[in-house]
DNA sequence: ATTGACCGTGTGGTGCACCCCACAGTTTAA
DNA sequence: TTAAACTGTGGGGTGCACCACACGGTCAAT
């Protein structure tokens, strides 16, 4: 059982961070302390907090780290990961599009200028 | 001149993003009255609504526009209107990493259940 | 002159993912 | 035992790009 702040240390989040976690119910420590409310995590805790990590990276938010989180057993991890591929997917046809549209600008500019 | 209702109608601005734009400096009135404070658009305010609305588009935050807007012969347009692209490519290319990074995820976890 | 539509200002709220601070209680090592 | 280091809670603040009031003054048409 680790304390808050050693286990920040272990996992890289920050304290607050995971205050703001618990808070939210993404990541809730394994135990607390009745007589002073001391959160205390463990190597569950450490295992989940990794994981979290790693879909940061992948850039989940965190409502969708919340829906993983929320299947104890990650059956259904792998079609998480492929509904959020499709949008980022998404974003990255709509930064195109932008893409585009300033070369037409550009092009444009062009013109006129000749 | 028009009144920030009729100038909102015209540009498609709502009223509360015209008195935005004018309080962040983006789109200021061509003229305030001063007996009573009235916000009034002409038509190169008109004008500079409508490429504010295609920046918009092309995905320029309000700073971006606000460079726009500094310079305002916009000889330096074309030079803005690269870094944006840069700036988007930029992005497209981090969210297409983490594409990457889910399907390497995902290849891993087929490997596990093989 | 009155009424309804309009305008202004100031304030607060939105969603995201936290950070920071003060204050107060608690633990731990010397 | 005492002081440093830790912990909790509650509140506020951040940046972005606005939206939504409420309140009060003003304008236009009748």
């Amino acid at each position: 059982m680790y304390k808050i702040s050693e286990f920040a240390e272990m996992t890289g989040l920050t304290k607050e961070t995971l205050r703001y976690y618990a808070e939210v119910k993404l990541l809730e420590p394994a135990f607390i302390d009745p007589a002073n409310h001391y959160r205390y995590y463990d190597d569950g805790s450490y295992f989940l907090a990794i994981l979290l990590l790693k879909l940061r990276r992948l850039g989940f938010t965190i409502q969708e780290m919340i829906s993983v989180m929320e299947d104890e057993s990650f059956a259904n991890l792998e079609g998480l990961l492929m509904q959020k591929r499709k949008l980022i997917k998404k974003q990255v046809e709509e930064l195109q599009g932008q893409m585009e549209e300033i070369d037409a600008f550009l092009e444009s500019g062009k013109e006129e200028e000749s």
